[in-house]
This record gives structure tokens, C-alpha cells and sequence, in this order.
DNA sequence: GTAACTTAATTAGGCGGCTAATTAAATTAT
DNA sequence: ATAATTTAATTAGCCGCCTAATTAAGTTAC
């Protein structure tokens, strides 16, 4: 049978609730006027200041190039600044600026709602529970399969 | 205390695995030229053809200007057809073409693969307790608060 | 020491998604 | 009937994200 029950698959409600995740994390930082996905790259970088592009890629599971044109723009938003590695000339480190620092107090806020939002009337059980299956599908598709 | 326990987070697993099903969803509908989020498209006027614009929108949860141009670009790449309606003038509906109807087959495979993968080593009640879960989700996200 | 290869980033171009502003058609009110 | 308002789409411009191609700087091999 052809799309049966849609409407009640996991995928169906995968799909719902990354959008409007996206969507809610856009609202909740739009007051520190970022985007959804910088907020990523500020934690990252707040906890070891100086990487380069290739080891914030790696980090965030993302490609070089999304992280290359995000940090142009976030550097010209004033959030951080890239500086040429002396050693290895091929190489930039990007670091926080003042602005970008007072930032990451915001994004932590940030997430602290929509987790609470997310979670909203589940017990600690219950809060297990979704971790673990969030984990495993998690694993499941990170595996090569298919 | 500052980010505890980001990785264990509900926002970071849904982080990732949002990531992780868009890659796949590309993956599996790029067989068939299509890119994500076609795929829905396609999928609500297989149900139902002919629909404008902003019936589409409202089905999608998604922005009309999002629509408008997506049904651009799979008009020229041959999925669809645009027709002005002859009564209310503003409005266009949208109609499947041959080839846009043959996709929708292999959407459904695709579908049925990504939900697959997703459940990989579920049991019947897992998947019960996740699709329950997932839904009570998606009512704090929709609530207004905060 | 020069050629071949690898690595780090960038650039170009595309897609879904969003907001804000605009155009065009229909409806309502006066 | 004309003016004001609402509705349907579109356009312009951003963002994150992706792929493919390119540039520049190190390494390695001969």
C-alpha cells in the first residue's frame, strides 16, 4: 500500500520536529542576532578557542566549505576573527571576539528553553527513555547500511 | 553550570540525527533527481492534485514564498505544471506531470528505506514508545509558550 | 631540486527555508 | 461606483548546508 499511515510514521514526525526545532532555535537566537548553526560553532569554539576550519568541520559533522562561509560571515557580524596560522601557512585559527564571547552565555540560555520546551510534562523516565531510542536511531543511522 | 552535558542532551541527539536524516533523505531521493523536501511536496499533490499555492503551504507548515519558488524549480526541472485558475485569477494550481507522478513511487521506497534504517533493531513496543514520545514532542513545540 | 601528491581553504553554484516588501486580483464598505 | 482592505503569489535577499572545482601551501618521492 502506497504511504500508509503517513501521517503517524516516525519519519513523518522526525520531519515535524526538526522544522520546528529549527524554527524555535532560530527565534530564541535571533535576539543575540544569530542564526541557527552558528550557535554550534560558538559552543565548539567556546570550548577551545583557535581551531581551525578543518577541526571545527570535524567537530560539527559538517563540510569545510558550509564552515568557510559561515565563519566569513560571522566574522564580518563581528563574532570572531580568522587569523593565518604562521606555522602552517595553509591553515587559519578562528577565535572569539568580545562580542562572539558574550554570545555564548545567550546560546546556552537558548538552549536551556528549548530543552525545557522540548521536554515539557516528561518525567526523568520518560526523559531516559527518549535519550536512549534518540541514541540508538542515532547509531543506526550513522551505520553504512544501505 | 555552562553547557553540562551537551552531548547527552535532547538538543544535541535531535541536532545530529535532523542532520543525519536529511543527509540520507538527499542520499535516497537523489536517485531520482529529486532534493529533500520535493519529496513532500510531491507526496501532498499525489494525494490530491491541482492544489494552489497556499493550500500546499498550509499542508507543508512551510512559508508560501518557500513553496512558490520550490514549485519554480521543479516546473523547469519537469515535475510539475503551474496553471493560472481561470475563476479567482490570484491563485495557480499545480498539477503533476507524467514524470513528476513516476517519482512518487520512489518516494515511497525511499521513505520506506529511511524509516527502516531509522528503526534498525526496534521491537514493536520501541517503536510505540518512540512514536508517542516523538508526538507529545511536537505539542510542546507547537504550544506558544515561551 | 624538481615533480607528484596530499592537505587546508576558498569559490561558485544549487537547494530548502525564512522574512520583508511588492504586485495583482478579489472583496468589502461607504 | 469608488476607495479601502484582504488575499494569493512573487521577488529580493539572507542563512545553513551540500557538492564540485580550484587555489595555495606543505610533503614526499625520485
Amino acid at each position: 500500500m502506497k504511504f500508509k499511515a503517513q501521517k503517524e510514521s516516525v519519519n513523518y514526525l522526525f520531519t515535524q520536529v526538526c522544522k520546528l526545532r529549527r524554527n524555535q532555535s532560530n527565534l530564541l537566537l535571533s535576539a543575540s542576532g544569530l542564526h541557527a548553526g552558528q550557535d554550534v560553532l560558538l559552543y565548539y569554539l567556546d570550548m577551545h578557542d583557535g581551531q581551525t576550519i578543518t577541526a571545527l568541520a570535524e567537530k560539527m559533522q559538517v563540510q569545510y566549505a558550509t564552515i568557510s562561509n559561515m565563519i566569513d560571515r560571522m566574522e564580518a557580524a563581528g563574532l570572531l576573527n580568522k587569523k593565518k596560522d604562521e606555522v602552517d601557512k595553509r591553515t587559519s585559527r578562528v577565535f572569539l571576539t568580545g562580542e562572539g564571547r558574550q554570545c555564548v552565555g545567550k546560546i546556552n540560555d537558548a538552549w536551556r528553553i528549548l530543552e525545557a520546551k522540548t521536554l515539557e510534562g516528561f518525567t526523568s523516565d520518560e526523559k531516559i527513555a527518549l535519550t536512549g531510542l534518540l541514541s540508538r536511531i542515532l547509531l543506526n543511522l550513522k551505520s553504512q547500511s544501505v
